[in-house]
DNA sequence: GAACGCTACATGCATGTGCATGGGATGCAA
DNA sequence: TTGCATCCCATGCACATGCATGTAGCGTTC
């Protein structure tokens, strides 16, 4: 709310102004490099990886059935509504599988296909050389 | 194109996925509290206001009549398409002023208008205040 | 158990983005 | 001069996103 700081400090401001930069430089490099060459090679774009990373993630821990929306929309830094959406994308796509809860049945379940697997075993190299390419020269 | 690294590393391979994710997080952290806050009391966006930290920076080094586009646009990572739509929608807002070049009739130039200079002077603690609450605390 | 609020997800709508393309301006070569 | 490639910016289009809202299910209170 205070609209100038009480502790004005010129350095630590541009610091901090220059840190943030930075940040939206790397940040559009590697998404849209992510967005691109995954796109092309898989059709996935940088939601779309994380979403399967945390899916074969989360399988790993416990082998059930998948995971709650909630849980994973919290991951990949989206609204609710483009994550449902995401979700729906993926799933025409053949990459996921959504269930309805018994337990609780306003909540579903997310689940990896075997084609969403198989997309993420392929994609994953690639992915991570371009973070190699774009995150690994600590320009 | 090499689809698996020549020198796979998995712990250099984890490193950099972290880095990744801890990127995109304090990315969408910030952006989504400048755009909100920025937003609501500036009508500005996140490349909004880039776009006027850069026109005030340009007009401190030469106080001549604005800089051309294709220079700027190089600066807020967006696409040519979008540049050129965030001029508009900011030249409609009375933000900034385009005129053609005099001696490159393709080229435009791009000047902050009175209005720009004054909304970027209001907006700029907040923008600071927000890249401290959210880039300041290294978590 | 009826009514109410709350939660979890889906959807209508407005908007911002990138890709492909368009259209005018420039420069160069024949 | 004419023709052609190139450059600079604008625009049509498809699509992803966020906000607001809708819808269905849960829980509590009386």
């Amino acid at each position: 709310m205070t609209d100038f700081d009480p502790d004005h400090d010129p350095a630590a401001e541009t610091a901090l102004s220059e840190q943030w930069r930075a940040l939206l430089a790397r940040h559009a490099l590697t998404a849209c490099a992510i967005d691109r060459e995954l796109g092309e090679a898989f059709g996935l774009g940088v939601s779309e990886f994380e979403l399967l990373e945390r899916l074969q993630e989360f399988e790993q821990e416990k082998p059930g059935g998948g995971e709650r929306a909630q849980a994973l929309a919290n991951t990949v830094h989206l609204s609710q509504s483009a994550f449902s959406r995401l979700v729906a994308r993926m799933e025409k796509a053949g990459l996921v599988r959504r269930t309805h809860c018994v337990d609780d049945r306003r909540g579903i379940y997310i689940a990896l296909t075997e084609e969403g697997r198989e997309r993420y075993r392929k994609a994953r190299p690639v992915h991570r050389r371009i973070l190699a390419e774009t995150l690994g020269p600590e320009v």
